[in-house]
DNA sequence: GACGTTTTTCATCATGTGTTGAATTGTGCT
DNA sequence: AGCACAATTCAACACATGATGAAAAACGTC
C-alpha cells in the first residue's frame, strides 16, 4: 500500500491544501452544496483531519472566508477624494479587490452565500446599510433611500454577472473598459438627475 | 385521534396545496434548502403523498417552477416598438411580470437556483445567449456583444436586489419610479455613446 | 349496497452527511 | 535512545433525507 496510517514523511502543509479546497468548494457550489467529504477527498485527505483542523462546517466556513480586506478602509480613498468622477473611483476600486486570484474564491463563496443560503437577511439588514450604507452615504447628492439603493442594484449585477456566474463577455472584460462603461451610471446614480 | 389514516372526508384540494408549498420553499430557500418532509408539512400531509402526486424531488422543483411566460413573446412588444424608449419600456414590461404575485414565487425559484445551484452553465450558456440575446439584439445599436452583457448586469442586479435579497428600498419602491429611474441605464446602454 | 378507484398515512430502507474517539506513524527535543 | 507531541487514518454513531410499498379510509358508479 502506499497509502498508510499515521503521519506521513516530509512536511507537507496538508492544512493550506484543505483550506484552498474548502474556499473552492466553497466558492463553486456554495455552503451546502460543499460536503466536508469532498474537501477531504479534494485535498487527498481524509474527512477527520478537515475536522482536527478547522472544527465544525461552519467553523471552516469562517476560516475560508476570512478576506483581509475591510471595505471601510478600502474605500476610504475614493471617498476622500470627493463625489467628482466617484463613480469611475469607485469600480475601479472594486474590481482591483475582485479580481485580485488571491481573494477571489473567498469573495465568491461570500457572494453565493449571501445570495443563496438564505443568509439574505445579513446583506438586507447588515452588510448593505451598515456597512455600504455609511460609506456610501457622503458621496451622495441628496436623498440616499432612493441613490444607495440604485447604486448597490448596478454593483451586485456586476458582480453576480462577473464573477458569481461567469458570464463570458462581462468576465473576459478588461477592468478599464467595465470602468468605463459602467461607471457614467454609478455616477449618475451617485450625483445626477433622478426623478 | 383526530388525525387518521386513509382520505379524509370533503375534497380539499391537497394537490395545490402542496404545489404552493413547494413554491413558495424552493423560492425562499432554493432546492437544496428545501426538503420534501419541510414542503409536506407545511401542507399539513404526509411526505409520502408529495411523492405520490409529484414523483421525484426533481419532478417536484420543475412542476413548481411552471412559469407561464413565454420571454420572446412579452418582449415581442418592446422589441417592436424600435429603439426609441426601449429602457423604460422593457423594464416596464420586465416589472410587471415579475411583481404579479402569481408569478413571484415561481420566478424567485429559479433566479435563485440559477445563481446558487450550479445551473451557473444554464444561465451563462442557454438562457442569456439562447432566449434573451436575440431579443436584445435587435434592439442594441451596434456591438452587441459589448452592450448586451451590460443591460443583462443592470437587470441581474436589479432582479437580485428587488426580489431575491429584498432591499427594502428596491423591493418597496414603486414600479414607476423603478422605470424612471433605471430606464435611461439601460437606454443608454442598448444606444448611448460607448467608450 | 357492492366494488373499483383515488387519496392518504405508516413503517421502512438505503444513502449521504457531520462528527467523534481510538489507533498508528512520523518529527523534534533532551 | 527515549519520549512527548503532532499529523493522519480507521471505524463507527447518530441523524436527516429521498424514496418505496403496503394498508386504510373516503369517493363515485353501477
Amino acid at each position: 500500500m502506499t497509502v498508510s496510517r499515521g503521519r506521513r514523511p516530509g512536511a507537507p502543509d496538508t492544512r493550506a491544501e484543505v483550506l484552498t479546497a474548502a474556499r473552492t468548494s466553497f466558492a463553486e457550489k456554495g455552503f451546502r452544496g460543499t460536503t466536508i467529504r469532498a474537501v477531504a477527498s479534494a485535498a487527498g485527505v481524509d474527512p477527520a483531519l478537515v475536522h482536527h483542523y478547522f472544527g465544525t462546517k461552519d467553523d471552516l466556513f469562517v476560516a475560508a472566508l476570512q478576506i483581509p480586506v475591510d471595505p471601510r478602509e478600502i474605500l476610504a480613498p475614493v471617498v476622500a477624494a470627493g463625489p467628482d468622477g466617484a463613480g469611475e473611483r469607485l469600480l475601479r476600486t472594486l474590481l482591483s479587490v475582485w479580481d485580485d486570484p488571491e481573494l477571489q474564491p473567498g469573495l465568491v463563496a461570500l457572494a453565493r452565500s449571501l445570495v443563496s443560503d438564505d443568509s439574505a437577511s445579513l446583506v438586507r439588514d447588515g452588510f448593505i446599510p451598515v456597512v455600504i450604507g455609511p460609506v456610501l452615504a457622503s458621496l451622495v447628492r441628496d436623498r440616499p433611500e432612493v441613490r444607495i439603493p440604485l447604486v448597490a442594484s448596478q454593483i451586485i449585477g456586476l458582480v453576480v454577472a462577473r464573477y458569481v456566474v461567469a458570464l463570458p463577455p462581462l468576465a473576459l472584460m478588461p477592468a478599464e473598459d467595465v470602468v468605463a462603461r459602467v461607471g457614467p451610471t454609478i455616477q449618475r446614480y451617485l450625483t445626477g438627475d433622478l426623478p
